[in-house]
DNA sequence: TATCGCGTATGATATATGTCATGTCGGACT
DNA sequence: AGTCCGACATGACATATATCATACGCGATA
């Protein structure tokens, strides 16, 4: 039962759309925040580079994300955002959005909502990460989405953070043991 | 450099206030949504009863937090709602929620800002999870949070989803070894 | 001063899981 | 019909980690 609620992404309309090649950056950790940005097409990820020199991925956002959402109330961004496809993205100064969000109550309702639904499905996949084993894992994740469909399992695996084989051998053991999966 | 942000909770003035015992349940999963909930003090746990009987927990909201944001858009709650410990929380119709949210389009943003940094710091997390020796996720939290105070690093350790003496072998590791840490 | 709780620390052992390898099956495309 | 690719599946093996146990230092408290 979702009342009029109105998409927060048609704040970008009347933006103009950037074009972005594979490996090309956004941003990076410290610049100041500018803008505000969606992922219209292609992949953005946001990354933190690590002592060894290695990049942490923190997200990898597509078609319909925004990006750094969180930058909206800091003064520099915390994290490199590199292009990972090819990409279009539209942009929007933060006081822009800012001032657009304030003006269309439904919009930012709309936001809240897509945040909320965020919040709630990634603190159920950490507490589903934080298990111990494979079966432990595997029952969370049944219990909260259902059975997956047929070429999915793969997908599974690496939602619960566990190799495709250590999947495949606790589903082998359910079909084998008691009455379970 | 946060602007003029009043806090989102404001919208709960004037709420009156319910006290719960420890055990008491707020809500069970399939229950018409009705209110939204703010936890005043001590904790509410939301969990997910498993085919097993078991119950997953989701998540555990203390003082501040808001409780299963998601219901603000859905028909029936997701998941129940115990109280963990003794503790009082403040309620609102979602209609009322909805309607101060649209009047108060500052209270809207502070809402959106505690929501995008949630959403941020659980992606990292998640992150960290996700990667398999406890040496990589070590280094991610490092990279992310930097050293810990004195008296934290068991605190570490369930951050990162890694048994405590596995994590001061870690450390006593790198004490040894390299120079790192 | 004694006791308690908590964070820190380390050892021994079992085992669950990752990694590497190999193979089957079915669908899509040529 | 033949080829390719991705999901499904399983074996062998090494090892990283959990678990259980024990112990130390320190601050709080009685």
């Amino acid at each position: 039962m979702i009342y009029v609620m109105s998409d927060w992404r048609i704040i970008f309309t009347d933006t103009r759309e950037h074009a972005l090649a594979r490996g090309a950056v956004l941003f990076r950790r410290d610049d100041p925040v500018r803008f505000m940005y969606l992922v219209q097409s292609g992949s953005v990820a946001l990354e933190r580079a690590m002592a060894d020199g290695t990049a942490l991925t923190l997200h990898v956002a597509t078609a319909g994300d925004a990006l750094a959402e969180a930058s909206l109330f800091a003064d520099t961004y915390h994290c490199d955002a590199v292009a990972r496809t090819d990409a279009r993205v539209a942009r929007l100064t933060r006081a822009d959005f800012l001032t657009r969000l304030k003006r269309m109550p439904d919009a930012a309702l709309s936001l809240i909502g897509t945040h909320a639904k965020q919040v709630q499905s990634q603190r159920a996949r950490i507490e589903i990460l934080r298990l111990r084993r494979v079966s432990d894992r595997l029952d969370a994740w049944l219990a909260l989405h259902g059975a997956p469909e047929k070429g999915q399992w793969v997908r599974v695996a690496d939602d619960i953070g566990v190799s495709q084989p250590a999947l495949y051998r606790e589903l082998a053991r359910r079909r084998r043991k008691p009455g379970a999966c």
